[in-house]
DNA sequence: CATGAATGAGCCTTCATTCAT
DNA sequence: AATGAATGAAGGCTCATTCAT
């Protein structure tokens, strides 16, 4: 009958939105008030749900923390690998690009919150540490080393030791990330993301001319 | 006399040392946990006390980790700040000292956890967030872009916007920070951190070139 | 409908009965013990839930006690407020159903622990006790007084301090409340309340002739 | 030696006052807090000691507790005996200074509180509470019936029930000791003891006449 | 599927009591 | 005798989790 094809559709369509909206939701708390000090309560008023609902998509709230985590970032990276891998540009340019992407990911998209969640959670979840640190820590550092490699063989770039040159790149960018999800920091220390990550890039860059 | 010396030694010397150990085990212990996972039974375990003791000397648990935020930090300023005024030498000079003294201070002392604190709980601790941001981390911004004007004034470095090129070389020592008090990623990401600092360093000052 | 009705109404009806459920448990406890020594653990445990639920319904062991004292004897006054009003009687008629209802409430029902909870806790809930000696104490002078007065002026009593005379008349049924809360102390005395109360109006009516 | 004299002189004295003033400073406190919530710390601090000293002459608060109330009264009700017993007069005449010592000693004295006290704390010590009913509150009930019934022997009274005619008389001063330690009760509801106790006296001998 | 009432383990905090000085 | 630092048992309160509806 068309009545329960509805009905069932309706169900069908939320249900399949539901694990993000959680998702959602916790991530923009867990931001704030980190994982210990959010309540599910909290969670499933703003997912606007009811708190048992909550248990029929995530086991319990360690699961959830993983999810928030894990399904954060991970899908920004692969894209940006992608796209790096694409482009036929100078090493200067892809480095541009990337700084400029991952900035403005970090500091206008809910993600940025998560380096700091991972940061405070560390010692309670080693294995969801691991992972990020792996996951997206460790790809995001290979993928820069990359291109900076890329940059020494083409003469761009003087030799310098690869994993520091590619932090010292990665650190402020990383750091922004951080102060955005700070209440009143990046307000007080005049933090402008854009300019913070350009002045950062010219220098480093001026820095890395053979 | 020695023998009044020894009189009444035992607690004396306790009451006066003990402030200091029940923080310094709290450090221990919200560094790894966070402030709401770390139960105040394995604080007082951690400092060889008994729960109750540790009502004598903080008023509750918001107090310790207050003291252990404030008290933390804000001594290894100063000193680095009378250093800095009392050198008399290049930018360059002073800017290697400072990175140095910093780079050691925070991956080598327990006070390197305070930042990773300070970004767990800066949403449920506003004092003392806004504390942390005005009397640490301005501070030391502050310092780090007098000495940077300093070398643009006597042409050692070219024009650039202050704040931020002191961020850029701040970011990746602070990152050192947390990177040391996340268990496994050191080691992992391969992180030396004077080698870290060194690299920086060198790229920063050469970008800095005018 | 029945239907309608039973539906959800395990849950429902228990949810408006809970808080009832729960004050009675308490007056009952909080009578013997005191508020101080009374544990929510064992509230709870008399009231037939744990000790979680307790706090679905009131706020702190304080609500609770606020509870327990307002929504006792507040709403047994406004009946005998209005029972006299209606009668329509000689003042001592008036007298005797105001005492012989009086005393039946504070000797036979749980409401007559009420006051000896008052006193005791008087020092540590000023708010509590305020609210308790207007609305309950005071307006139950007023009307007696205002029996009196009604005595007075058809030549029924002889003119005395209205207030004290009051008084005099209400302070055995007073202590009474509080010796059948004593434990022992009724038995031992030989405390008969409504003896009591006929030997004290005997003795008070036959002083107040003019 | 006559320093050691002098000392331990000094120290004796102490030592025998020091019960008594622990006990005053507990009484002071009790009644206002009750027993629960009266932290052995304060009683101290009023004392002028320090908390330890406390277990020198009280072996837990128990202890003290039962000092308070046992040293209370006690003392007070047999000299009141002794007066009536030596007061040859009518029976009205000993009413009148009953009533008038009594009513002065509950409403101006720290013992007034201890009644209150004993009310609080029936449920928790059955042993105190009926010490003090046997050894005060049925003495004087007992005393006031026999000048009850030698008045009714000498024709000053008609026939009463005497119990309940002692407690009619006695009610409205044990109400009095009560109100005036209710912070707020004496004042808000303009009571005055000495009128009430005349008051009271009034009607009830006039409604004693035969 | 969704709800929200109910649960109880866990943690912070207090305070009577002890004991080294 | 006096002190006050230290203890730890006890209790108020929270919140993740369950389950009857």
């Amino acid at each position: 009958m068309n009545t329960v094809q509805k009905h069932k559709a309706k169900w069908s369509r939320r249900k399949d939105a539901r694990p993000q909206e959680i998702i959602d939701a916790a991530l923009k708390l867990f931001a704030v008030k980190g994982f210990a000090a959010t309540r599910l309560d909290d969670v499933a008023k703003e997912a606007g749900i009811s708190k048992g609902t909550l248990y029929l998509y995530f086991s319990d709230k360690e699961a959830l923390f993983k999810q928030v985590v894990q399904g954060g970032m991970i899908d920004n990276i692969a894209p940006l690998e992608q796209a790096i891998k694409a482009h036929t540009g100078s090493a200067e340019d892809l480095l541009r690009m990337f700084v400029t992407h991952m900035t403005a990911l970090v500091t206008t998209t809910p993600v940025g919150a998560i380096p700091k969640l991972i940061i405070s959670e560390a010692g309670n979840f080693p294995n969801v540490t691991a992972f990020y640190r792996d996951e997206v820590v460790f790809r995001i550092h290979k993928t820069m080393v990359s291109i900076i490699k890329k940059g020494v063989a083409d003469g761009e770039f003087r030799q310098v030791p690869l994993m520091e040159a590619a932090r010292s790149l990665l650190a402020p960018i990383f750091m922004l990330a951080l102060a955005v999800n700070m209440p009143g920091f990046k307000e007080k220390l005049e933090m402008n993301p854009a300019k913070q990550a350009e002045v950062t890039l010219d220098i480093w860059l001026k820095g890395m001319r053979p």
